[in-house]
DNA sequence: TTGTCATTTAGTTATTTAGCTAAATTCCTA
DNA sequence: TAGGAATTTAGCTAAATAACTAAATGACAA
């Protein structure tokens, strides 16, 4: 079971987290991003749903990925409370 | 050349910034905290180093670290505004 | 300058990670 | 229900990581 922070150690996983900020993206249009086979973007989802950073559904014949928001705000939170800084979440655009 | 956030993905390299948060300790102070030896720990500072979030000052027969906190900072400043979050640091205590 | 303590380097091992291709699975659609 | 697209699983390889012990280095102190 990776920690959030061993998630996190990857380029690709950072990006594919800042793809899912404004919205869900199936498995297939997120692996076009970026240059490495669809199986090694499988791996790489499957570490990010384990530390619980993206949640997949299955949706029509695609696997559509969300972020889970949540887990990275409080992973953060709670290093950087230790480290004595804070993390302020900013309002929703309308 | 290993990035912050793979400095950050071991508990003991988290656990070892958060003993410097407070001033530097010798090498050795630190490591006594951790059930590894001391080689170990010294690879471990390497790649703290290295990330440049430590800085080591030969200091009598000790190396002191001291924690450098504008990396960390700067790389979650920079990750978590990619991710549409904000950081603020408190003012020091007086 | 020799001894001692602190730290790092060397060298080894086991495990994990990241990547690939090929095959299996899943789920729609015709 | 057969075909086809999307995704994951299996199985493999190479490289990186984390740990250890033992040896080397560095820096003071006697």
């Amino acid at each position: 079971m990776p920690s959030v922070f061993d998630a996190l150690s990857h380029p690709i996983r950072r990006d594919v987290l800042e793809l899912l900020k404004r919205g869900g993206m199936s498995a297939g249009a997120l692996a076009d991003h970026f240059d490495v086979s669809k199986p090694t973007m499988s791996a790489h989802f499957a570490k990010l749903r384990e530390a619980g950073l993206i949640q997949g559904e299955q949706c029509g014949g695609h696997i559509i990925y969300t972020l889970n928001l949540s887990t990275l705000e409080e992973a953060l939170h709670g290093f950087m409370s230790r480290m004595g800084m804070n993390l302020t979440i900013p309002e929703d655009d309308q």
